[in-house]
RNA sequence: GGGAUCUUAGCUCAGCUGGGAGAGCAUCUGCCUUACAAGCAGAGGGUCAUAGGUUCGAGCCCUAUAGGUCCCACCA
């Protein structure tokens, strides 16, 4: 370890150490102490597909601040970290790479195509890791888990099981939503609605046995080869007459019935809809309402199939096309509107989602969803912001059942296995052995797989070590926080959330903190199609992951979207320098005095107590916010304290100090330097875990002295009633003031600061000037003052002297050549028309007997006080404008 | 159709349970002051979308309006 700073501040030289350092001391590494309180977090696991996306970053940002906060205040804080399997979109990327070798995945077997994945997870299941570590993640690794591994592959079979033996979990025949392009069933949740321009087809049905015709007006033509009835509104008097009789399916050439069903809307298009069972939802319910049949008239790839007659192999757009041309031909196409509609959507492929009737594995939410909606409701599980549980009682509370197998290979297989001859289930976990009824027993496995949320939404304990009863879960489950995009609220946590009531019979989480999206520079989502993704670890190289962690949470607001800007991130990276060259400025000096490891406290300035007690307080404030996940607020207050007070005031002011050989308090200095350095790396460090590290370690090694091996393990800085804010305190804003004034009283005059002055503070008031009396030497080095006279009165000052006044003083400061009276003048009006607001505004106040009578006793003082202070300097400032009247 | 959310300085955003409008970036003016020019010191810039209401007091609470974003929803 090196005993000083290197001169500049580069991340490159300090981030890759230090993490390895981390690692090789174990510092991630939890385990179960029941000394300590356990605080855990689960990572979302990223797909094994993916690459570190800002998405990524901010998340793991926001866990990692979480978890080296709650690490330092002693708890024993365990970040648990893995990977998803990701079936669909990783099945959809071996697809593709093997697309481009030429090969389909017709032309490899089931175990061929998985020897393919699992040599892809190898490949790429690691990339992310990696990625995440740049990023200075403090997971612990020893504990990486993959949804696919051993034990979770387990988790999910148990579960699939128990659930079946409840029966909340059963095979049925239904509507379901097919991608025809990835060839599986999809969730609800992956549905996606887009509003597209399409066409209202209003075409006329011949009534069977009259003359006569029923317009229907359809948004689909094609699914017509599917139609099984025609309905209309029971009420609707337009066609009473109709209801019972037949109309003839024109192209096909079907009778069917027309049936009356409440699901018509009478106001919309003609009033009467076509139903088609088998391609419709709605339609679907109907036909089960009034036992109409079934006819799929589509192939997987959604073209049409054998029962579509002539059309069959076509495709489904090729079909509509074909046949509104021929029904025009017929004389039934009665027109044709614009129409704009929602049409659902495979999120991942974005093609038009055709609900099919299949044979699929459900799981009936109704009663699993119960503790799931109570548990939010009553507050045992919270989101943050707070807002976010309204996406999802959405959910909750219009929750059908989940769809969960899929015709993918990528995945958990699921455990059921029928009897080849007699078709027995039998849900088991591995091979039946047994024989089943028939006595045939030779069972053949399930040829689908899981939905891969099946196996992430048992996540928080299956990682844990479930469905074993582990040491690991009895201490670390449930986890605390829960750390995400409001995006997955209803493909994620709801279902984390019931399955862990169910299975563990407790939840899995606490709180649900929700971040929203980082977007690029004009507010757009970042995406690959548009190419305008930032890559983290671009931003990491330039910057370094410090400033980037920074950048992320700074100054935004929990749920809130926020923009990334590169300006951003540099300016993060100078306050990772300013850290920098803060600290390689204390210990320039630490290291030619010895101080002592405590201090006598009557050695300490007034200067020293006041940042000692605003460091106080800012670890209050800062914690308190922490602890509330207000992780911007915390740190905006860390960096205002850092940047202004400690190192423009206060380092500062205490250089004359350091500079001395012979002043008494020079040890107080620099003990105080340390102390308020330390609290602040320390307050820093979930944030910027890099820089704080280097500056906590190298500046142990330069002292000698040894608090902690690790800034990480160090314990966080708390609140002591000692350094409390009080009147000494107080006493340096005054200082503060003065010094302000004497700034801006020259740079409106235009002196250079080679320019000295003499300094003059006037003051009836003992106790101010005993305030400045001990406090002179600011004068000189923050106010360019060579010399600085403490008075009662104004005796031996010139007239024309320049001032500036402040609460119980006016500060002169003779420039006989230099002053420009007009300037001084208008300096002066101007201060008095600001005196003259507040004083309106406070008298105004004062004089209201409402606010007297009302408002709180502490802030009648605040603003008695205030007057007498405004007045106060109002009575200077006019004075003084008197005099250049004159 | 339902719901959420936003509208604050030129730009991007903070603003905790209502009590004198903030930051970063940008702009302007001085400074190579021995930690830092990735810096220091100063300055300009806002009727907090609009209109009402509650309150002694509203950026903050309530209602309505306008505009933006997002989520959900089976209107064929």
């Amino acid at each position: 370890m090196e005993k000083e700073l290197a001169k500049t501040y580069d991340p490159k030289n300090i981030e890759e150490k230090q993490y390895q350092k981390w690692m090789e001391n174990k510092y991630f590494h939890a385990e179960v102490d029941r000394s300590k309180k356990p605080f855990t977090i689960v990572i979302p696991p990223p797909n094994i597909t993916g690459q570190l996306h800002m998405g990524h970053a901010l998340d793991n940002t926001m866990q990692d601040i979480l978890i080296r906060f709650k690490r330092m205040q002693g708890y024993n804080a365990l970040w648990q970290p893995g990977t998803d399997h990701a079936s669909i979109a990783t099945e959809v990327k071996i697809l593709e790479q093997l697309k481009k070798e030429g090969i389909n995945k017709e032309d490899l077997t089931r175990e061929e195509f998985l020897e393919r994945a699992w040599e892809w997870k190898k490949e790429y299941g690691g990339r992310i890791i990696s990625q995440l570590k740049k990023l200075g993640s403090s997971c612990d690794w020893d504990r990486e888990r993959f949804t696919m591994d051993e034990g979770c592959n387990d988790a999910v079979n148990e579960v699939f099981i128990k659930l079946y033996e409840k029966g909340y979990i059963y095979k049925g025949s239904k509507i379901i939503n097919w991608c025809p392009v990835c060839q599986t069933t999809i969730s609800d949740a992956e549905v996606e609605h887009e509003e597209q321009a399409g066409h209202f087809w209003h075409i006329k049905y011949p009534i069977v046995g009259e003359d006569g015709f029923v317009e229907v007006a359809t948004t689909r033509p094609e699914t017509m080869l599917g139609d099984t009835a025609v309905a209309v509104h029971p009420e609707d008097e337009r066609y009473q007459h109709l209801i019972g009789k037949n109309v003839m399916l024109p192209l096909v050439n079907r009778e069917i019935p027309v049936v009356a069903d409440n699901y018509v809307d009478k106001d919309f298009g003609t009033g009467v809809v076509k139903i088609t069972p088998a391609h419709d939802p709605n339609d679907f319910e109907v036909g089960k309402r009034h036992n109409l049949p079934e006819i799929n008239v589509m192939n997987d790839d959604a073209t049409i199939n054998a029962n579509g007659g002539k059309y069959a192999g076509m495709g489904r757009y090729e079909a509509r096309k074909l046949m509104v041309s021929e029904l025009q031909e017929l004389g039934l196409l009665v027109k044709v509107e614009d129409h704009t509609h929602n049409v659902g959507t495979h999120d991942r492929c974005k093609t038009t989602v055709e609900p099919l009737i299949k044979q699929q594995w459900f799981v009936k939410m109704d009663e699993l969803i119960k503790p799931a909606i109570e548990n939010v409701r009553n507050g045992e599980i919270q989101f943050v912001p707070e807002r976010f549980d309204k996406i999802y009682f959405n959910w909750a509370d219009n929750i059908r059942d989940w769809c969960i197998s899929r015709q993918l290979w990528w995945g958990h297989r699921i455990p059921a296995w029928y009897c080849e001859k007699c078709g027995e289930v039998v849900i088991s976990k591995t091979h039946p052995t047994e024989s089943c009824k028939c006595g045939h027993g030779h069972f053949k496995q399930d040829e689908d797989t899981l939905d891969t949320w099946f196996s992430s939404a048992l996540w928080p304990f299956s990682t844990l070590g479930w469905p074993n009863k582990t040491e690991d879960l009895d201490y670390f489950y449930p986890t605390d926080v829960l750390v995400t995009g409001y995006d997955i609220i209803f493909f994620w946590v709801l279902r984390m959330v019931f399955s862990g009531y169910e299975q563990m019979g407790m939840k899995p989480f606490s709180k649900v903190l929700i971040h929203g999206l980082v977007r690029d520079s004009q507010g757009r989502k970042m995406s690959k199609s548009l190419g305008n993704g930032i890559d983290p670890l671009e931003v990491i190289d330039k910057y370094g992951a410090d400033a980037l962690r920074l950048s992320l949470v700074m100054g935004n607001a929990p749920g809130n979207d926020m923009r990334f800007y590169w300006e951003r991130v540099e300016s993060c990276r100078n306050f990772a320098n300013k850290v920098w060259n803060a600290s390689r400025f204390i210990m320039m000096n630490l290291e030619k005095a010895a101080i002592p490891a405590e201090i006598d406290e009557k050695l300490l300035t007034v200067a020293d107590k006041w940042i000692l007690s605003k460091v106080n307080s800012l670890v209050n404030e800062a914690t308190e916010n922490l602890e509330g996940y207000d992780l911007g607020i915390a740190v905006q207050k860390i960096y205002d304290f850092v940047w202004e007070e400690f190192c423009d005031w206060y380092i500062e002011m205490v250089k004359p100090r350091l500079y001395s050989e012979t002043d008494e308090t020079k040890a107080a200095a620099l003990w105080t330097l340390k102390h308020v350095l330390v609290s602040s790396l320390k307050l820093l460090h979930p944030y910027m875990p890099f820089v704080t590290e280097e500056i906590f370690c190298t500046l142990q090694e330069m002292l000698g002295q040894k608090e902690a091996d690790s800034i990480m393990i160090a314990e966080w800085p708390e609140f002591t009633e000692k350094f409390a804010y009080n009147e000494e305190a107080e006493a340096v804003e005054l200082i503060k003031e003065a010094v302000k004034g004497i700034r801006n009283v020259r740079t409106e005059m235009n002196v250079p600061p080679s320019r000295k002055a003499t300094v003059i503070v006037v003051s009836e008031n003992a106790k101010v000037r005993s305030i400045f009396n001990d406090s002179k030497v600011f004068f000189a080095t923050l106010g360019y003052a060579n010399e600085v006279l403490i008075q009662e009165d104004k005796a031996g000052i010139s007239e024309d002297a320049v001032s500036t006044v402040v609460p119980g003083a006016v500060i002169y400061i003779p420039f006989t050549d230099l002053v420009d009276m007009e300037k001084e003048i208008e300096r002066l009006q101007k201060e008095k028309e600001r005196l003259e607001g507040e004083l309106k505004r406070v008298t105004g106040m004062l004089a209201n007997p409402n606010f007297v009578n009302k408002a709180p006793e502490a802030k009648l003082a605040e603003e008695r006080a205030k007057l007498e202070k405004y007045t106060d300097m109002m009575r200077q400032v006019s004075e003084r404008l008197e005099h250049f009247s004159k």
